[in-house]
DNA sequence: ACTCGTCATGAAAACGTTTACGTTGCCGCC
DNA sequence: GGCGGCAACGTAAACGTTTTCATGACGAGT
């Protein structure tokens, strides 16, 4: 029977209840012959414990949460990949819950995870400090990812946008191009701001004589076309640009493209993300990748340790995921 | 606290534990002014009802399990999100496993989900007959997707292959092919073998003179490269390739290019699947877009039928999501 | 006026575990 | 031989809920 309870297999097994339990979990306090007895009286019954009635006892669900926004395309799949394996590794099982629009749902998503989890992996764009304290329980342990949120009262990870888009001016520079404008991500969003802001430092570092110039956008490919109109427009004309995500980058190269002005040769484009659609445009997007699955990953180790070990206060910690330069032909540097 | 139980709604209402849980779940045999003090009792305390508890008593999770294998990219991301969406729609939570490279870890997977799920949502290369006998409990509702397995015994949803591939093969002729070859997916593969048939039917019904002629493939970009190679190779050469997927269609226009051929002006290309990347390689490709969210959603849909009615056998209930021709420049009907 | 049904409510059982606490029996030590 | 300690095992309490059953009140029908 799939409704096998703990009290058949003792009675199977001639013990009580409590041996079963013995012999099952720990191990401690059971002989080796009768443990054994055990064992094969629950392999007969099929027997397997009702998770409900242990965590009611136990106070542990053994299940982590994750609560993520409306997330686009594969950026997603990689960050549940990571979690999820990492979770596995950790005998943790996971609850996830995707496509909040708004804070409502958000909120409404993390209050029925009440009670289901020991711990939560926290992506939302709603997530800030009045709409935490309000809805998460004070005492789960809980990772923000990609937070606007500076580490103050939880533990974070993000990703190092800084770090990334300093390595990209260095490239652009390093290859010989001087006046380098930044198309710039949505207003308030987290990872466009710090990738501006690498931006600038960067440049004001290793190139006090280049301007600092910057067009707006808002992630989306249309708004990457417009801000390559108004490249063109520009006097003196930029040599580089430098979009805060791929999918700017490849509308910037397609208005570019629509102009008669050639990528690499007269103006070079670059992005941030890595995409997969960045090695199949013409000419291949040079471009910052992240590994995303690295990213779900590290968080649930921290959110593991955090469950584990509950007394010590792990808040403040913010790590980073490291960004790494891969250079393909849009900045003029492979052959062709 | 986050630690009110229902005693102490029940003492702050002055009032029995089971007044609280009528009031608070059906709302029938309890006084509207009772059950109103109740409610604000509730909310002073932040009462949230431990959830293993009912679950233990209940019988029921209000979780369904998903079990994915490893994989690629976003179609993973898109079914997910269908599933999410639906599963949020019944007031269900999603647990999650996926990344299951071998049948032995989906299994382990799939036992470890006993007890904490209502219901499963499975779509596993490894799930054949024996080896759902073994591992499923036969009394949990379970919808397989995608699956090898003729709808026989449990109730199943794929993607309609054979009409997309026909769609697709009607196009070809209409726009004027006359020899089109068709690229093979990995042998064994059901998604893949359906496309397969349905070139072949379509041809044959459509225009028996054309020839009908494979190319060894397996879904890989690479494969696509080679296969583009061998069509160059073939007398009388084909007009038309159409590939199993969109991957390997695009590999097959990086060969036909590498060798001077114009697509669509000498030869046309199409694939399948509309992936993202699709729109944005020169020529866009025409393709075959299957709506995997609402794959998703509609097996959700189905497994909650299943749940809410646990008498009605919906075995051999197999269903399919359409599938919608895109087309687009590769195969050279707009300017261009 | 008596009874019967209906309805709000409370008491208590049940769900399947884990675990604190007894109760043995055994061994070694004085 | 008594005593203390230890290991194996059983008993029972606890976890927080839902649900069945009993109780009492009240209104209506005869």
């Amino acid at each position: 029977m799939s409704t096998a309870t703990i009290k058949d297999v003792a009675r199977e097994a001639r013990v009580s209840v409590a041996s079963v339990s013995r012999a099952l979990n720990g191990g401690r306090g059971v002989t080796a012959e009768t443990s054994q007895r055990i064992r094969e009286a629950a392999a007969r019954l099929r027997y397997m414990p009702h998770a409900a009635a242990r965590m009611l006892i136990t106070r542990r669900t053994n299940t982590v949460g994750a609560l993520l926004p409306d997330l686009y395309g594969e950026f997603f799949s990689e960050l549940i990949r990571g979690i999820d394996l990492a979770a596995r590794a950790r005998g943790l099982h996971l609850l996830v819950s995707s496509s909040h629009d708004d804070a409502d749902a958000a909120a409404a998503a993390l209050r029925a995870m009440q009670g289901r989890v020991d711990g939560l992996l926290l992506m939302s764009p709603h997530a800030d400090a009045a709409f935490l304290r309000q809805n998460l329980p004070h005492d789960l342990p809980t990772v923000l990812m990609n937070t606007r949120l500076a580490g103050d009262d939880y533990c974070a990870l993000s990703v190092d946008n800084d770090g990334g888009a300093r390595l990209m001016v260095e490239h652009l520079l390093a290859v010989g191009h001087q006046r380098i404008v930044f198309i710039q991500g949505p207003p308030g969003n987290r990872d466009a701001d710090e990738r501006e802001l690498g931006y600038r430092e960067t440049l004001v570092r290793h190139a006090p004589d280049s301007p600092v110039s910057m067009l707006r956008g808002d992630f989306s490919e249309e708004s990457g076309y417009h801000a390559g109109q108004q490249v063109l427009a520009m006097r003196p004309r930029p040599d580089a640009v430098f979009a805060a995500n791929d999918m700017m980058a490849i509308g910037c190269m397609a208005a570019l493209r629509d102009n008669g002005i050639c990528v690499p040769e007269e103006i070079a484009v670059s992005g941030f993300d890595d995409v997969p659609i960045a090695r199949y445009v013409t000419p291949p997007l040079t471009t910052i990748q992240v590994h995303i699955a690295e990213l779900g990953g590290q968080a649930m180790e921290l959110l593991g340790e955090q469950i584990d070990h509950p007394g010590q206060p792990m808040t403040g910690i913010h790590r980073r995921v490291a960004a790494k330069l891969v250079v393909r032909g849009s900045t003029g540097v492979p052959p062709g």
